[in-house]
DNA sequence: CGATCATCTGCAATCGTTTGCATTCAGGTC
DNA sequence: GACCTGAATGCAAACGATTGCAGATGATCG
């Protein structure tokens, strides 16, 4: 059944200037608040436009003044294409940004993307849609990101700073705090601690460089090893600590480069009759909000991801403004909680 | 630093046309696959634009055609105005939202306010800044979304269908939900059995009339007693229940009207010493994905959110297309794990 | 060869704002 | 009364695309 009546046609500005007898040029000026229109007359404007229930059109308005008080923000699914945006650490960073954004009184739209991203970034940016570009996480993509960034400024990355980097980076410590975690596995006693994770990736590799230092730097160095799974779902992380599980490599500590697989890990090894951490200690990374509701608790590595997207806004705006922002890395604190087991603090 | 250079004017079509050696209108057609334009032609400019990296102009091309191939998404957040989007519900929602509309080549518009929203909605459906608005839940603001809906038909809210109402709904069915959870409850033995939330918004109101009839049902009709934990937050839902354990009205049951304030419960009761499930059952409703998690494991009442969302897209776009959509409210269904006691499998 | 037609192209108006510049008008000064 | 000043207002040109209409071009046919 068809029915289009009953969208009644917003006010105008020219309907606003007609109805107080003045030209479109005063009403904008009146409702911009400028000296120029007579306060009483401005007044006057201000209140027709009120009872006329009239609000300025936004994209003509952003036509005219080339910007649109909009931030981009984008979440690269490492996932499969169908995959819903379900991991928990890009949705609670998602609403940091979000408060930080609309705090500023800037809109935010969100896109969400799958790698390979191809000239997906320069298209975005070409079309105008918004005036700089939060990415989080920068996923296999340094390249693409290199790229844009050399010719736009408001670009901000939720990531690592790599080497010879030209774009604006916020992230957490992520070797130190990687350090923090293993170093803490071995205090326990752990002597065979597996590295699970996927190194690849920026982040993921100074995670795994950090796990390499606090087994160096351990009174008795011990060896190094580590898995990766295809992808950092859920899925395929408990997929291939069962596989880990069934083949001949002993070991008594997991250190997972997410919580997401760090608590998939779990259940793959609980699933497999060991238990957690008795037979085996597992720890994460993120502090995602799951983290201290599974079972065993999960001791990790917390990134305040609040802070980090409050670094975020803050030199997006800067950039918009058309400052310098720099990179930035934040600190990263363990968080110890059961999976370890022997709940010592860390100091 | 002051860093004005390095941004470069992204091309314009007047460009691409000079480069052609054509008029601007025969790019447009030509980009737009017009028939109207020699194949020939067409795709040298189309080669053309693409070395230039041309995209167009999303703002000027959205004023043009009086549309914006974008989806407001607005979540009153019921917390304090500071509280960040944390609320696990509605980021699952938001997630499935995104997918939706994203896979039919819309952006979605994150909209977060405070109620009480004021002209806030009128504001947003007035400034043209996305071609319709879902609301994740009603809130308090039945009345403003009645209004906006009576003369804007693009606007879709998640949430429960009340008497007389004209705005497009899509929700769960609530009171059949809850009916099963109590039902569920009072099967294992419970007897006195406690309703956790705020019956005065819709949603929770008719789960509150669900848990009513359950008890009326039951073979010896049960009492009824509620509390009302001031938000729907974690923090108010734990001092609420702690409160209730210092009382002296006794329980070895409650219902919680969502999973986050379930969960809260059950930290509250085990702080207290008393156990989960064998002193007190608890059962939730929503499944968010921590429930799965949580220790115990929650039994509860499970909200398809992807079935939801892609629901609520669906009637979105055929508002948009000038056909009217239905409210409809989908099943709900008992998920049994822990926090109950007594895994038996419910009908 | 001129008329007719199909096919392609460009002109110019339009979407709803903002703003530089010109204009108007009131009031004051000599 | 002519002149100036300053404040308040309006005109018209942007912003960058789309599209109805008219015009140009070349082919076809009588």
């Amino acid at each position: 059944m068809k029915n289009k009546g009953g969208h009644r046609a917003p006010a105008k500005m020219a309907d606003v200037a007609t109805l107080a007898g003045v030209s479109p040029s005063t009403v904008s000026r009146a409702l911009a608040g400028s000296p120029l229109v007579a306060k009483k007359k401005r007044e006057e404007i201000l209140k027709l436009a009120r009872e006329a229930g009239y609000v300025v059109n936004t994209t003509a308005r952003n036509l005219r003044l080339k910007r649109t008080e909009t931030i981009s923000v984008v979440i690269p699914l490492a996932h499969e294409a169908s995959q819903p945006l379900t991991d928990p650490f890009f949705v609670e960073m998602l609403g940091y940004l979000a408060d930080a954004i609309t705090q500023r009184g800037f809109g935010v739209l969100l896109q969400k993307i799958v790698p390979p991203m191809g000239d997906w970034l320069p298209r975005l940016v070409a079309s105008g849609r918004s005036d700089g570009v939060i990415v989080i996480g920068q996923s296999t993509e340094h390249a693409v990101l290199e790229e844009v960034a050399a010719y736009y400024r408001p670009l901000v990355v939720w990531g690592a700073p790599t080497v010879g980097q030209n774009y604006c980076t916020v992230g957490t410590d992520n070797v130190g705090g990687a350090t923090k975690a293993v170093e803490h596995l071995i205090r326990l006693g752990r002597k065979q601690i597996v590295f699970f994770g996927d190194p690849s990736l920026p982040e993921i590799g100074l995670r795994y460089e950090g796990y390499l230092a606090a087994l160096e730097n351990a009174s008795r160095p011990l060896e190094a090893r580590h898995i990766v799974p295809a992808h950092l779902t859920a899925e395929t992380a408990f997929a291939a600590m069962s596989e880990l599980l069934r083949s001949d490599i002993s070991f008594d500590a997991v250190f997972a480069a997410s919580d997401l697989i760090a608590i998939s890990a779990i259940q793959a090894i609980t699933a497999a009759g060991k238990s957690v951490p008795h037979d085996i200690a597992v720890a994460g990374f993120d502090d995602i909000a799951l983290a201290a509701h599974s079972n065993p608790a999960l001791t990790t590595v917390r990134q305040d991801l609040e802070l980090g997207a409050r670094a975020i806004v803050e030199r997006m705006f800067q950039r918009i403004a058309g400052y310098d922002a720099a990179s930035v890395t934040l600190p990263a604190d363990l968080v110890i909680r059961d999976s370890c087991g022997g709940r010592t603090r860390d100091p």
